[in-house]
DNA sequence: CGCAGGGTGTCAATTACATCA
DNA sequence: TCTGATGTAATTGACACCCTG
């Protein structure tokens, strides 16, 4: 709302939201491909992401100040706890971003919309180079892009394999992004 | 095979700053 | 002008996982 001095550009800003509605958690490769994109570092992206996810967990659930311990677990262990059934996991990546707040201020964002009604920006949806598209993400998803490997790629539920490969069609990388997250319901 | 340490990533909480009413 | 509320970027501390020796 208010572009407040130590905000980020709303380019930049529209990049990261439009990243966030599909896929909240960045791997390491997303994340400096999108510092590059967007002219930071990759730990301001992460940061970026890191507060987003926050953000949106407290607009969600308001912090209930009434039994804080009861009604959320440990939680902490959520954070590397991939393959659990976190509800809170699935639930960041849903729609609110870029409708409500991305939209207003990407003037000079270009994004792909593809059948599925998704969009994404094109400056790194077309520059990611995927080799093996996994048919089943059901389990074991395994994506290969043509980059330095992230280190932890169990960290998601989903996550990508980074290593070498050929192109994966937009349409391609676009359902396994939304296979990744939750439907956008748009 | 099991264990410890390093590296990495996430989350929750917090801080610092900017802006607005 | 001052103050409180709000939003955002960044930091800190704890925890968990993977890899390697």
């Amino acid at each position: 709302m208010r572009p407040s001095t130590r905000s980020l550009k709303p380019e930049q800003r529209a990049v990261l939201e439009a990243t966030f509605d599909l896929k909240a958690t960045p791997d390491s490769f997303l994340t400096r491909r999108l510092a590059e994109e967007c002219n930071l570092k990759p730990r301001q992206v992460q940061v970026w992401f890191q507060n987003r996810r926050q953000r949106l967990h407290k607009r969600k659930r308001p912090v209930n100040t009434t039994s804080p311990s009861a009604a959320e677990p440990p939680a902490k262990k959520a954070a590397a706890e991939p393959a659990s059934s976190e509800p809170e996991r699935s639930e960041p990546v849903e729609s609110e971003s870029v409708d409500s707040e991305a939209d207003p201020c990407s003037p000079a964002l270009t994004f792909y919309t593809d059948d599925f009604g998704a969009e994404l920006p094109l400056l790194w949806l077309d520059e990611l180079d995927v080799g093996t598209a996994c048919d089943d993400l059901g389990s074991e998803t395994e994506t290969t892009i043509n980059s330095p490997a992230p280190q932890r790629l169990d960290a998601e539920p989903h996550a990508f394999a980074f290593g070498s490969g050929e192109h994966l069609s937009t349409a391609e990388m676009l359902s396994l992004l939304e296979l990744t997250t939750e439907p956008l319901g748009r």
